[in-house]
DNA sequence: GAAATGATTAGAGAATTATCTAATCATTAT
DNA sequence: ATAATGATTAGATAATTCTCTAATCATTTC
């Protein structure tokens, strides 16, 4: 398991960054780093500690000293991959819809309809819902379906199919196979 | 001018990292992002400007709403191009030895020979700085240069000879051409 | 075994900053 | 023009965390 977000907090701190870029010339210590970086021990090893638990350096015993170096394989990999978090793609947009169709419908009824085109669509896309895929429908029921969202069922069945929603030879109306009309 | 620690800082947030992941999917724009988010418009506001100012985002008006989009370039650089400063690589030893050598010289004596082998290097090369390129040295002189600087002089010439700093060949010293013992 | 020295941990103070509310700016629709 | 709506800014609050001092642990040297 990866934690992108702990991993780029831990870089993203001067004093890290400094100890990073001296242990990218060469190997190094918590005394001599402190020393360089004019901070104390203890907060070098604080930092140190940090970036260890992460991956980012290792550490080994040599002698009288615990010799800090690179871990520099991670550091070759694109920015891209320490971004992406590994959640599902979820299709960003399911989550506006159903805020802005909460947002226009109260008890069941379309309280107005939106002046942006966007939303509008989004609207009427639910209110498509109530209509089978397939079958024919005449104007007088297609109007009795829309009035029970709202009483202009005259303008909502012209978005209807202003949107390509709904299909229309003369008096006969159909839901269409709208597969996706994400025009972002 | 580029300012690595201010761009890892900007992409270091929780908040943030959800938005460009969003981004990566599709672009989108402020109200957008709030809300599937569940944070309040002016919050992910300031987000973006943030990450606007550092060029990770470009942002474009279209009818209505602002949308922003990745800087996608950006991303494809190794973690490495973050990190390195363009400060010049200052060999990092130089302020550590100042350190050590102006800890154990009080009065331009020293005060007593490191117990430590790094240390010790680092000292009898000082020394060293007492002696001339080329020239030849008699025991005595040697130890009568050393003894500037510590009683112990004979402990001291064996110190410097095992460092490879002073030849010698049967009553005759003479000051090597080390380049660098560097052997961290 | 005792002394020296480097590394680490704990606790506290100070600085940075993410978030919200409220107000304002900018653009589009009627 | 006026209303509607999305974007932005300002100010305040709260949470995070970097740094230090002091104490302790671990290893090496004498």
């Amino acid at each position: 398991m990866k934690d992108n977000l702990a991993l780029l907090k831990v870089i993203a701190d001067k004093t890290r960054l400094d100890i990073l870029n001296i242990l990218l010339n060469e190997d190094s210590y918590v005394e001599k780093l402190a020393c360089e970086l004019s901070l104390t021990p203890a907060t070098v090893c604080y930092h140190l500690k940090k970036m260890e638990m992460l991956g980012l350096v290792k550490c080994s015993r040599s002698q009288f000293y615990i010799i800090y170096s690179l871990n520099r394989e991670l550091f070759e990999k694109p920015l891209y991959e320490f971004i992406k978090t590994d959640r599902i793609p979820v299709s960003s947009t399911d989550k506006y819809e159903k805020e802005v169709i909460s947002h226009f419908f109260r008890y069941g009824k379309l309280t107005h309809i939106p002046s942006q085109r966007k939303k509008r669509e989004i609207i009427m896309k639910e209110i498509a819902k109530q209509f089978e895929q397939g079958r024919k429908y005449s104007e007088k029921e297609v109007n009795s379906i829309i009035h029970r969202f709202h009483e202009d069922h005259c303008t909502i069945r012209r978005e209807m199919i202003g949107f390509g929603i709904l299909g229309r030879e003369k008096e006969t109306y159909w839901l269409t196979e709208n597969e996706k009309n994400n025009n972002c």
